[in-house]
RNA sequence: GGGGACGUAGCUCAACUGGUAGAGCGUCGCGUUCGCAACGCGAAGGUCGAGGGUUCGAGCCCCUUCGUCUCCA
């Protein structure tokens, strides 16, 4: 997804390799040469200057949304500020204001602007970072946003007028799109700006545009001539200046006008409102007004490198490596815990695997070039609270938290560095034992694929052992592995662009009393069967009692259907659109744009969601009483079927604690409290500690649910009228789903009872098995157990007896011929007890060609024994299956000096035995 | 979602092309010692993750499944 803040985030230089004579000049004297930040220009100073200017004029300061959008799968992070206003530019949602500013979290791990391995190399790159930004929904536009960026820039903050450079739309034929002459004009006659200094760009650089459909627009972006050598109006040179990839001229700010609607035809259509939405990379700015090179030179990662230098001994600035390695860390130290503060987990699938492999190449760096093994990272986390705090409160309030999943993940990754570790020295060793010196790429690969080792480290270690990395086979290792692992496009948006277009938010009536909240008469807004997709049909209406998967509770089912039965549609789920809900099911028949239809919701089903959904309320409360306020939601699931409860806590949760949890829970549905729901102001609710979720956002208007004055929590789901409609509440497992985080599963209701009922089947059913009775059955079981023991030991005597006894009896049994003992023994022992006699026999004399028989129920297992001068004889145990298999059948095989095998015909045992008899040596030869 | 690797004693790991499941650490007992550390001797401890299949025979091969790790999307 491309973004306002694109633009805005520090630009690679790209064209560094294919235009090496650009000059890239020497970032150095600045408009604010100051050593350390006054207090006016500290970077909250600057965050809140920003703020407070548009507050000024009119806008709402609204806080950051989560890093990463809990409801929107088609994106991994939060990745700039017009993420939480989508809904907004779609027309799908809509807010009780029309102007807004804020400072946005963004986390960027890929993409064109931004290659994770870049990050930490450079001194611009942020995987993490903050985006400003003001925003217009369909109330002023180009001129108030222009006017307003040039004041803030140059009589506010004071920026050089003759350093600051703007870039227009230029147009596109393609398109049939004029050059932005509107906001060329503002900026030529409505500001002081140099006339030269303003310029026109291309699609690429000024046509912002949301995703491959939706809202679209020119955009003006402001960029700053840092300084250097040469004439002061290169900044039009296109090789030189503006746009052209190098540190001199980089770009401030971004302001986008949304104008246009890219529709699925790729054609252009006109949006009904306009709307504003701009991009500041807050380090960027920080880094310009403080007057420094890079962003990290600033307060906003000073505290951090002062936790790096305190925990690691080492400077930041004295070594290149080391200060790449100061760089990685406090980047990637930012982004995870401003993840994990917003409720992401570490994982191996999806965004929990960003964030692993952000701990891990951070944590490589701390090894290799810092010099440190022990868990290290977690170190770093209070700085980053103190800086970060400030604009998110919750990675001050989950500090300890964070530290406890950072540490676990170090510790994890040393673990499989170390089987790693062993797998490369095997490798090594096979290459320098076969006289090579060149480790074969395919296996190198694997040390990546498998290990997670990157290829630098590889590399680092062949070398230390004088080795090296096949290189062409490593890459095509590569290319075969990105080729087996990639699979079709996963995500895909529910409702089209086309289809979006003018669909108002729909009305809900999940949470009315009585009857509408099930039930209703609506009209159709829109019908889409989906070729192709069974069930994934979907109906839009105007008002639904259908409520829509959201925190964690399930969507609906139920069905939609009209009154004279020409139309029947099965909803399997209920999604959400921004504010417009979606049914999604199999249609039978045809309904028109406009009918009349009677939305009925499955009761039952709601009528289980419910009950879990409230008792999940009960369990979290329970939850903190019994272990503690540390104890917070990860996540959850509410279904009909059961509920989920991830929890934070450290350690495995104790069989009496559970049972206590359980209790608790459950003495609260006998009070039988009534649930009231009011909706109130959120900073009232959070002001008398109703319980709120981090990551979630919220609403200025908020519902909280109250259960009898025990558990309150503002909550958006469907819920019981009284604690005693729960019933029963059981919890059925308990686990770890990742360091510092248990799962709870439990049912509520009748399915509560379905499951005693199931539990106490299986008992008594065991308890019939051992003719025993319930409570009797576990001390029944230990005494069996302890007499199984008894009798496999008692049976391993008496089969060590046996061995004894037929090794005495070997002894007499066996004839010398030529100096070799020779015989076929017939002894009352199974597979086991033959070959501890042929080992015994083995020892008791240097030369033998022996054939044991041995009985084991219907089967006759053998052994053909031959060593010593037997073998220079030319005998061999190779050629004794052949011979046994002809009186016995089935098979065995071997080595020269031992065969072994068992017969599955014990009618031939007898026969056998006397050709052994007859003719011992028969069977050792061919 | 797809590819790969790993699940063996309380812990860390072995077991050749299928042929008697082992080692180190830890635990317990005995001995040496005033005691401890250390050492010596000995013992207990295993559904080889689970289920199916192939085979005379499976820890090892095949299939399914669960868990963990890892890469790609």
């Amino acid at each position: 997804m491309n973004g306002a803040g694109v633009a805005a985030l520090p630009r690679p230089p790209r064209r560094r390799s294919s235009n090496p004579g650009v000059p890239i000049a020497p970032p150095t004297a600045m408009t604010h040469p100051t050593a350390s930040p006054t207090s006016e220009r500290t970077a909250a100073a600057i965050r809140r200057q920003f703020i407070d200017f548009f507050v000024e004029r009119g806008h709402r300061e609204v806080p950051s949304a989560p890093v990463f959008p809990k409801d929107d799968p088609t994106l991994l992070f939060t990745n700039a500020g017009m993420n939480q206003f989508k809904d907004v530019f779609l027309g799908s949602g809509s807010r009780d204001y029309v102007r807004a500013v804020d400072t946005q979290k963004c986390i960027r791990v890929s993409g064109k602007h931004n290659d994770l391995e870049e990050v930490g190399v450079d001194t611009y790159h942020h995987t993490f970072f903050e985006m400003l930004g003001n925003w217009s929904f369909g109330d002023y536009f180009k001129e108030d946003a222009i006017l307003w960026a040039w004041e803030l820039f140059t009589k506010v903050w004071g920026l050089d007028k003759d350093r600051l450079w703007v870039t227009v739309f230029a147009g596109d034929a393609e398109d049939g799109l004029d050059a932005d002459e509107e906001a060329e004009r503002i900026w030529l006659e409505k500001t002081d700006i140099d006339p030269t200094h303003v310029l026109r760009f291309g699609k690429k650089d000024n046509f912002w545009e949301m995703g491959e459909t939706g809202p679209c627009g020119p955009c003006c972006e402001i960029h700053i001539d840092r300084g250097g050598e040469g004439a002061p109006d290169v900044g039009a040179d296109p090789a030189l200046g503006v746009n052209a990839g190098n540190e001199r001229f980089i770009e401030l700010w971004n302001l986008v006008f949304m104008q246009y609607q890219r529709m699925d035809d790729r054609s252009l259509g006109k949006l009904p409102a306009c709307h504003v939405d701009t991009g500041m990379g807050f380090e960027r700015i920080v880094s310009v007004l403080q007057g420094k090179s890079s962003n990290y030179d600033t307060d906003v990662f000073r505290p951090i490198f002062d936790a790096i230098e305190g925990a690691s001994g080492k400077r930041y600035g004295d070594d290149e490596r080391t200060d790449i390695a100061f760089r990685v860390v406090a980047d990637h130290v930012r982004a995870v815990s401003a993840a994990f503060a917003d409720g992401a987990l570490p994982s191996n699938a999806g965004r929990g695997y960003v964030l692993r492999r952000l701990l891990r190449r951070a944590s490589r760096y701390v090894r290799q070039d810092l010099g440190i093994e022990d868990p290290f990272l977690h170190r770093i986390v209070p700085a980053v609270s103190a800086t970060l705090g400030e604009a998110s409160g919750e990675i001050r309030e989950r500090e300890e938290h964070i530290r406890v999943l950072v540490r676990a993940e170090e510790e994890a990754f040393g673990k499989t560095l170390g089987r790693g570790l062993v797998h490369f020295g095997e490798l090594a060793g096979a290459v320098e034992a076969a006289g090579n010196k060149v480790i074969p790429g395919t296996e190198a690969f694997d040390l990546y694929a498998t290990f997670g080792f990157p290829r630098d480290l590889v590399d680092l270690m062949a070398r230390e052992r004088g080795l090296k990395v096949d290189e062409e086979g490593w890459e095509r290792a590569r290319a075969r592995h990105q080729e087996a692992s990639r699979s079709e496009g996963a995500f895909r948006q529910i409702l089209s662009a086309d289809e979006t277009e003018g669909l108002p938010a729909t009305r809900t009536t999940f949470h009315e009393e009585g009857e509408g909240s099930v039930r209703l008469q609506s009209r159709v807004l829109l019908w889409a069967e989906r070729e192709g997709e069974e069930g994934r049909d979907v109906l839009v209406l105007e008002a639904t009692p259908f409520y829509a998967e959201s925190g964690g509770q399930v969507g609906d089912k139920g069905r939609i259907s009209s009154a004279d039965g020409s139309f029947e549609f099965r909803v399997h789920d209920t999604q959400k659109a921004g504010g417009v809900i979606v049914h999604i099911g199999s249609s039978q028949g045809r309904v028109e744009v406009g009918a009349e239809v009677l939305a009925e919701v499955d009761e039952a089903l709601r009528a289980a969601t419910r009950r879990h959904h409230t008792a999940t309320h009960l369990l979290h409360r329970a939850l903190r009483e019994v272990l503690g306020d540390h104890v917070t939601q990860q996540g959850s699931y509410v279904g009909p079927d059961r509920l989920r409860f991830d929890l934070s806590h450290p350690r495995g949760i104790t069989q009496e604690e559970l049972e206590e949890i359980e209790r608790r829970v459950n003495a609260a549905v006998i009070r039988d409290a009534a649930v009231r729901t009011t909706v109130e102001d959120l900073e009232a609710a959070k002001e008398r500690g109703v319980m709120a979720l981090f990551g979630e956002k919220y609403g200025d208007r908020v519902r909280v649910v109250d259960v009898g004055g025990w558990s309150t929590e503002l909550c958006g789901g469907t819920h019981v009228g009284a604690a005693g409609e729960i019933g029963p509440f059981l919890i059925q497992s308990e686990t770890a789903i990742q360091a510092g985080v248990r799962r709870i599963e439990a049912v509520a209701g009748e399915l509560a009872v379905a499951e005693m009922q199931r539990l106490r089947r299986n008992l008594t059913g065991v308890a019939r098995a051992l003719k025993s009775s319930a409570g009797e059955v576990l001390s029944r079981v230990e005494d069996l157990q302890k007499r199984l023991k008894a009798a496999r030991k008692a049976e391993e005597k008496t089969s060590a007896a046996g061995v004894d006894a037929a090794f005495d009896a070997a002894r007499g049994a066996l004839t010398e011929e030529d100096g070799v003992l020779v015989g076929a023994l017939d002894v009352p022992l199974d597979g086991k007890g033959l070959r501890e006699l042929a080992s015994r026999l083995k020892g008791f004399a240097p030369d033998l060609a022996v054939v044991l028989v041995g009985t084991a129920g219907d089967k006759v297992p053998w052994i053909g024994l031959c060593q010593g001068a037997a073998l220079e004889k030319g005998l061999d145990a190779r050629q004794v299956p052949a011979f046994v298999r002809g009186h016995i059948g089935g098979g065995g095989g071997g080595k020269s000096e031992l065969s072994q095998g068992q017969g599955v015909r014990s009618e031939g045992r007898a026969a056998l035995l006397e050709a052994l008899a007859a003719e011992p040596l028969s069977a050792f030869r061919g």
